[in-house]
DNA sequence: CAACACCAATTGG
DNA sequence: CCAATTGGTGTTG
């Protein structure tokens, strides 16, 4: 199935910022410092779908910027998640991670009642950056292990967010 | 369908 | 600090 895809390219506080959504919610939300390299990764992910660069998704888009500055109010919006059940139920759980919270690899693993090793690589494989905080996720020793667009820009998050939540 | 390589970790030596 | 282990996924045969 090739649907349609609406995206839009817009920058934010963290580099560019890349939202692309199916009919039924967003499907994709990367992050990049190049327009042209999160084109390509989308293009890449999905090869066949029909790309269409309208208004419709400045709602959605400026939920997520004002989300950005703003990490108190996590936006509504429609989530396209595609994966393994694994997949889901990690994306799930991480959902669940209270803003300005974070969680060990092991801790969630525990949760889910797997090991840390698959956890992380569920989140690897996650594709909607911030609606699924998977920044939210650190390692057993507190610190930073790795993000798929960057550790900076986990830094980053993870910084704004505990600034933006500890002040209720 | 089976096998192999890849990984954003953790634990033990 | 380095090495072994573990679980799941994507890709290849």
């Amino acid at each position: 199935m090739t649907p349609t895809l609406h995206y839009q390219l817009a920058p934010c506080a963290l580099g560019q910022l890349l939202l692309a959504a199916s009919p039924r919610g967003i499907a994709w939300l990367a992050l990049g410092d190049q327009p042209q390299a999160l084109c390509a990764e989308l293009l890449a992910a999905y090869p066949d779908a029909a790309l269409c660069s309208d208004g419709s998704l400045h709602d959605a888009l400026t939920a997520i910027q004002q989300y950005l500055q703003d990490p108190g109010q996590p936006p509504a919006l429609p989530l396209d998640l595609t994966g393994t059940p694994y997949q889901q139920r990690v994306w799930s759980a991480l959902q669940e991670i209270p803003c300005g919270r974070t969680e060990s690899y092991s801790q969630l693993a525990a949760r889910l009642g797997s090991h840390p090793r698959a956890v992380a690589r569920a989140c690897a494989s996650n594709r909607v950056a911030l609606l699924v905080p998977c920044h939210r996720v650190l390692a057993a020793d507190g610190g930073l292990a790795g993000y798929r667009w960057g550790l900076a820009r986990k830094a980053a998050l993870l910084a704004s967010e505990a600034d933006g939540c500890t002040m209720e």
